[in-house]
Parts: C-alpha cells; structure tokens; sequence
DNA sequence: TTTCCTGTTGCAAAAATTTACAACAAGATA
DNA sequence: TATCTTGTTGTAAATTTTTGCAACAGGAAA
C-alpha cells in the first residue's frame, strides 16, 4: 500500500488538525507493517525510532486516523482489533471462530447489500472493510464429527 | 427474552460442561437486563447477589455462553462489546458512526447475503447478531454542510 | 452416599486500553 | 521571525480485560 502523504498532509490540516511527527510515524508504520496491524505491533515499530512516543498515543492517533477515514478499523477473531489502510479497494473478512482463519471477499460481493441498505434505511455502511463471522467448511465438517 | 434454563442446562451437561450456580446467574442477568448487555452490566448485577463472584469469572463465562451459542456477541459503537440471548429470531445492527445510534434490521434483510457466501465460499456467517458500522441519514446531512 | 476425575472458579498479577491534565508545539497571523 | 491560539502529546493513574495457578466442586460411576 503506498501511503501518499503529502495528499494525506494537506487534507488533515485543511480539517483543522495538525500534522505531527507523532501521527506521520504512526501512519508510516500501518502503511508498512502491512494489512491487519495491531496497536501493539505500531507500538513497538515507532516506539524503537522515537523512544518517548508513548502507547497511549498510538491508540489516541490510530482512533483519530480512522475517524478521518485515513485507516480502517478490522474486526478479527476473538474481538482483536486491527488498522490497516484504507485504500480505494476496500476487501472484506469471513472469520471463523474455530480456527481463527480469514477468507477475503472481494468487495463486489457486497455491493448490493449495500445499496440495498441505503434505499431502504438511508444509511451508509462503511465499506473500508467488514468483517463477517461463522465457521469454515473445514471447521464444520470435522466438528460434526 | 425468556431464558429456558432447564434445555440449556441439558445441553451444557450433554457436551460435557458443568452447571455451575456462577454461569446460571450470569446466564439470568443477560436475560432480564435486556438487549445488549455490557460484562460491567453483568458484573454489577451479579456481584450484588453472589459478592464473591468475581469479573475473570464474568468475562469467562460470557465468553463461554457465546461460544456455546447459548449468547450473542454485539458489536457496538467504538469497538465496545456487549451480549444478549442468543434467541430464535435473530435481528443485526446499522450503528452509526457519529452519534452511535442504532438501527435494527429484521434477520430477513440478509438472508440472500448470507445464502450466497455458503454458496460461494462455503462459509457459514453466524447470524445471531451481525452488526455494520456507517453513517445515518441525519448526521450525513449535518456533516455535509 | 462416597469416590474420583477434571472442568471451573477466585485470586492476584499482568496486559491492554482509556482518561485527566499540565506542558508543549503546529502553524496561522502579523 | 516573533507571537498567539488551540490542537496534541507524555505521564501517571484509572479502567477494562486476560491469564496462571492452586483450591474447589459438578456430576458420573461405583
Ligand atoms: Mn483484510
Ligand atoms: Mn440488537
Ligand atoms: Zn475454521
Ligand atoms: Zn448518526
């Protein structure tokens, strides 16, 4: 995933938000440490390059870039929470609860149940990336054993 | 939600789990304190009656029922967890973003969703309780003024 | 009933996450 | 460049959630 930052730059600073060190480092770090990336992972890559870069903002600024749509949000097994880009080609998660497993589904796959939701209810699902859970052909046939 | 204790109790005993008086209590407090019940909720409510219960015991145990399907884990605003009964007529979730309200949608709006992925990838998607994350109509149109 | 096996619990400590608040610094303005 | 406003950070403490382990207790079997 190529993280342009100068696009990214402008476009916090014309919210009214600032451009730290803090929040670069961090968005370097997401961008390559790769898709599902947890705080604790940002943590130890930005922590080793700036020392007193604290935990508590790597989650205050991991919460805020998802806010402004920068990151998405992933749910994975078990209730971890990951970060990963949000990039123009969102995918999308089936997570089996047994084996922890991930397939990805292509976006298309949800297209019309999106649309569908924003014609019946008006809301606007936030496609960057969602995570479905159940169990797995594998995790089904030999659990019913 | 009523909460038939004898047939979950059979079944708990059927797949070689106990039936303590700690899971029957916490298994009772999700059903009368409602819909989507937080581990704190639970805690507060059970402490009350059983003082020496303690919260590892809360958070094992909701866990537990989950993955006995006996609950439902609740996706809701910000990442925050909750439980309800895991009952016969399941209902999802339309959480808004930024006023963190919810809308219900009947189990039948994601019907052919769901059959398409077991078609397609052999994926069985828990349906008790699925929630999608996005942005209502009212702050839609607030926000883009 | 008594015995026995092993699933469960409470406790305490660890780990993860959030929060309050004072010091700091980005960047707009002059 | 110096100044000023206000968004951000670090620290430490508070919360929340998870984990290791020894003591305990459910319930099957005798
Ligand atoms: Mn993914
Ligand atoms: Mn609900
Ligand atoms: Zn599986
Ligand atoms: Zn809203």
């Amino acid at each position: 995933m190529t993280c342009n930052t100068a696009e990214i730059n402008r476009q916090l600073r014309k919210s009214g938000y600032r451009v730290t060190p803090q929040r670069q480092l961090i968005l370097e770090a997401v961008c390559q440490l790769g898709e599902h990336v947890t705080p604790e992972t940002v943590y130890d890559h930005v922590h080793r390059i700036a020392p007193t870069l604290s935990r508590a903002t790597v989650y205050r600024v991991l919460h805020f870039l998802t806010e402004q749509r920068i990151l998405a949000m992933v749910l994975m097994a078990e209730g971890r929470l990951a970060y990963e880009m949000s990039g123009p080609e969102p995918h999308h998660h089936l997570v089996c609860r047994t084996c922890d497993s991930l397939l990805e589904l292509p976006h298309s796959v949800l297209q019309s149940f999106l649309r569908a939701m924003e014609t019946q209810y008006d809301f606007e699902i936030d496609v960057s990336h969602v995570s479905f859970f159940g169990h797995c052909a594998d995790c089904r046939s030999s659990d019913g054993a």
